[in-house]
DNA sequence: TGAATAATGCTACGCAGTTTACTAAGTCCG
DNA sequence: CGGACTTAGTAAACTGCGTAGCATTATTCA
């Protein structure tokens, strides 16, 4: 509530700041089109962004064929490259580290095989080497990275320490957080794995559209991640859409009814398991069929109560199970019919099980902006810690 | 995202609001507070008050007896009777109407009972009545009112009309917003009762300390509203925290347990029945705790797929029951333990009857604050509706 | 009455963006 | 092939705003 006042300098950081937004996210562009989309005059826009370059924020494209009459313009291209910034997904079968420059562009990324019965201290090395072989690969140090975030599954406080519980072994214990920063001064996230899918799907996915989402992270654990308003909300204890919780609502239980289906091969892990009955279930097989409904039946009591609260436009359904979306979305819908008073949308997703990295990305892009893009504008170096 | 670029114009708005925004609060202001408050240098601070003089938003207080040795200095204050709002609740035993300036100074208000038979005509013509004797008591015209906003009982959509559902008598059909846009060419909004006094309780209740509050608005209806960052969400369909309408939630039933007790003497209406029960069972007649905690426990299934869903700071216990708040804290307080991950704070309302209506004076006040503070600060006067 | 104190008022200054005019570098067409 | 046309780049003059510093004014205290 309290603005403060402004003088000419601060105009002028305002103003690079507005030029360097234009910039972002575009096409190379020209002094004229920077000036139109600013608001600024050519004059103006043009010392902006020859300061940009000056401080190593943009670059010039030198003319190539003109296309058009008149003076072919220089075009001005923001440095995307200046920074980058690692998205992590640390999960009990498998470590996924995406690396991606100050415009979200993909420039690495390498998943391997995590240990599930690994203790916390083994799996955070494992990161370790994910992390160093992708940088290598990329040809980079720990100095180019300018922020990071890594998604853990189960809840997390607001210092990235497990609460509660988590299907990690050891990991209550562990301070991902302070691990991360021995090795690396930029700011470090550690967020709920489910928290960062939602925030993909916006991103990248299938609610781009969307500023109110509920996205359900399906699987042989059932998660929920809220975006409201376009902000991710963790709740205030960083606890928000864990309605699994609640005895009503038979999360928990509910891919019990596919695990545990007595159809299944002998010898199958878990997850097989449900892959089996789902497939089954296509097949016709009426036993698998049953199973799948009543699973949906029970998982469709807990959206629904997050329906009903948060009235959101749309509710992803992702994860694991998010392959078998043509046999949950149409009766999910029905179930969902039944309990709430306005049915939202309902889509599956369609980033594989590369939501959570992707989704630790943006929030990395976020921290950048926030620091870097928004106040003062220095030379572009990685930012000292949070 | 599309920051715009300023220029020396826009930089004065920007500095002549930060004044005004410095003044509004707080006792009247010198010049050399002003200029601390804002961060601007004395000379510019003085040239902005003075026009902020000239056009009306502030006024002059000449020096009293000063207290201090050296010159004494004059001192500014915002004209918080330059406009006023309305807020107006409306339910179906009563019609509350508040009258306050732009600093949220009650300036007049005026309760009158309403027939709950009353169909909508009837109703919205007792409103205005209402409404005039208000302004006449307080000598204004209708143009000198900047803003209404009316809380009535049950969802209602963006443009202010009831759906699915409410009871108050053919109001589904109603249009309160184009009935008061007949009279007032001010913005007008049209909001859920429970939204309202959510609204309320960060204003001037109990949880002006925190920014994500569920509030629940228990009555013989049990209806919430949230508060997720400082700000009220309606949801994409303006239903959001309907959770009783959601079958495990037995919302509907729970003030029954009340009701319906053998206890109650026959021709109590039902809300005196409820009172009945809760003495009773605050002077320890058995059958009457019973109920009070059945009551309790069916109440906590909801409260508790609402906290969960947003882990909040603060729950407020308002509504007409939350005069018994003393017997329903403690023990809600426990049946939430039984069920949530992280308990939050629950405080009961004080704000009695008056939370709806003071709701909507706030709401009223921020559409204000956007309209006139925010972008171009023209001379004052009534906006043209929204 | 005069010294101390603090607010007010005035003027010169620097800076940022705008406007305007002019030059440069291309395309298009006769 | 050259001139008209179009658009980009650049340099100047202009306007407006906040700042800094100093003189002026009004009040208290000795």
């Amino acid at each position: 509530m309290a603005m403060s006042g402004t003088d000419l300098s601060r105009m002028r950081e305002m103003n690079q700041l507005s030029v360097l937004w234009a910039l972002r996210g575009t096409a190379p562009s020209t002094v004229t089109e920077l000036a139109g989309r600013t608001g600024l005059s050519r004059p103006a826009a043009d010392v902006l962004v020859q300061q940009l370059v000056a401080d190593g924020w943009a670059e010039v494209e030198e003319p190539g064929a003109s296309s058009t009459v008149g003076r072919p313009a220089r075009r001005y291209r923001f440095r995307a490259n200046a920074g980058h910034v690692l998205g992590i997904d640390v999960g009990v079968h498998k470590i996924l580290v995406m690396l991606c420059d100050l415009e979200g562009n993909l420039v690495g990324s390498l998943r391997r095989p995590a240990d599930p019965q690994a203790g916390p201290d083994e799996r955070l090395t494992a990161v370790d080497e994910t992390i160093d072989a992708v940088l290598r690969e990329a040809g980079m140090a720990v100095t180019d990275i300018w922020a990071i975030t890594m998604g853990v599954t189960g809840p997390v406080d607001g210092n990235g320490r497990s609460i509660i519980s988590t299907p990690l072994p050891g990991w209550s214990d562990a301070d991902p957080v302070a691990h991360l920063r021995t090795r690396f001064t930029c700011p470090v996230r550690v967020e709920n794995d489910c928290k960062l899918a939602a925030v993909a799907e916006r991103w990248k996915g299938v609610a781009q559209d969307a500023d109110d989402i509920v996205y359900l992270l399906a699987g042989l654990r059932t998660g929920a991640g809220l975006i409201i308003d376009g902000t991710l909300r963790r709740g205030h204890g960083g606890v928000a859409g864990e309605i699994g919780a609640l005895k009503a609502v038979r999360w928990l239980n509910a891919p019990e009814h596919l695990a545990a289906h007595p159809g299944v091969p002998s010898g199958a892990k878990p997850g097989e398991a449900a892959a089996w009955v789902f497939q089954a279930a296509r097949e016709g097989d009426s036993g698998a069929k049953t199973a799948v409904q009543r699973y949906i039946r029970d998982l469709a009591v807990g959206v629904a109560a997050l329906v009903l609260t948060l009235d959101p436009q749309i509710v992803v359904y992702g994860g694991g199970f998010s392959r078998s979306a043509d046999l949950v979305l149409d009766p999910l819908r029905r179930e969902l019919a039944k309990h709430c008073l306005r049915v939202p949308e309902l889509r599956a997703s369609t980033l594989r099980d590369e939501g959570v990295a992707l989704g630790a990305l943006r929030l990395a892009l976020d921290q950048v902006d926030s620091t870097l893009l928004s106040s003062q504008l220095a030379a572009p170096v990685a930012p000292q810690f949070s």
